[in-house]
DNA sequence: CTTGCCTATGAAACGAGTTGCATAGAGGAT
DNA sequence: ATCCTCTATGCAACTCGTTTCATAGGCAAG
């Protein structure tokens, strides 16, 4: 579906081979999308051959060779004809809701380890996003000096931090609501 | 993977047919967990081979029959095993992001139609789950009366709620962002 | 009385994503 | 020397999810 066009997008950004991609999803692009090495060398092969993208081998030393994928003209028209589209609005995988429903049926007070431990990676993501937009996008005359492209990343970063901060706070109601089921009172909120 | 689960926790809610199961993956459950009515038949036929749930043929006047399935003691003790497992936290898809950081080298301007129909769309789903609040979880009977059940159901909408909060915010910030980029006070990368 | 919509179920084909395995060079640690 | 880790690429098998099509009864509108 869209993995060819966050390949894209991330090569239009700076080109580089498939390992730096799968490193990259891993971190600022991974926020908000996933993908596994095997699936980007997959997908890459595929672009090439339909000519989205040129391959370029170059030697490295320390360390093994590798393939630099830069966008061609028709995947940048691929890419141009996608943004004009409409596209769904992303619906969520949420299985830790799912568990606190299922919860009502088991040990409610069973899943507190496991929130706690959701709050601690999300608070981990959240400082990671946080050094992030300090590193790129303070300083001084940053605020006058930013292109388009670094003014889009930027809001797509405070869309993470703003999704980790809805996402602590949650978590912190989820705790609350289950101490308060596991301390024998069923009783309101608030 | 974890659609087994969240159709056990439904099922265990309310027995019902899988085109009831389907409508509630399209309400309440499918704000954070998505299905079509093939995956769910799919599944619900595995189950019942393997013995997780029970069915039974309900004759109705005025409409077709159908299959009303309930949870069987097997069931009910994977959906346990399963509680008592840590799950990923969860990682999102967001088209319209990868759409965002694209249209650095595009055309930024267009992109403002789309994001306004995202937020349109966000909105409707805020006020669904608003209506939902105010009619389950308000009122004289609330305060009080609700039991475990209830009130992780009421956790989980209230996360619903701050995400579509969380989201339209963030949207109001990509409009004023786009709006900022198309009224040149950035120029596109070349 | 035909067209369209809602309930209700399902097959078949395809495409996307995951998991496990395999290879290979270079570096550092024991 | 051997093991481990990191860079770098890829195949094969499998599961999960989506799309398309098909069937069938009842209801309401025109």
């Amino acid at each position: 579906m869209a993995l060819e066009h966050a390949i894209l997008v991330s090569l239009l950004e700076k080109p580089g081979s498939g390992y730096e991609l799968a490193r990259r999803f891993e971190r600022s692009i991974g926020y908000f999308w996933t993908a596994t090495h095997q699936q980007i060398y997959r997908v890459l092969k595929r672009m090439v051959s339909d000519g989205w993208i040129d391959v370029r081998e170059v030697a490295q030393q320390g360390r093994p060779d590798k393939k630099e994928y830069s966008v061609a003209a028709p995947g940048r028209e691929v890419l141009s004809r996608w943004l004009h589209e409409p596209v769904e609005p992303e619906s969520i995988r949420h299985d830790l809701a799912v568990k606190i429903r299922g919860a009502a049926f088991d040990d409610p007070a069973a899943l507190i380890r496991e929130v706690e431990r959701h709050h601690r990676v999300h608070a981990d993501r959240l400082a990671h996003y946080l050094a992030g937009e300090q590193r790129d996008f303070t300083g001084p005359g940053a605020a006058g000096t930013l292109d388009a492209g670094q003014e889009l990343q930027h809001v797509v970063l405070r869309g993470g931090i703003a999704y980790e901060r809805m996402t602590l706070a949650w978590l912190d109601d989820v705790l609350a609501t289950l101490r308060r089921i596991a301390a024998g009172r069923s009783t309101p909120h608030q």
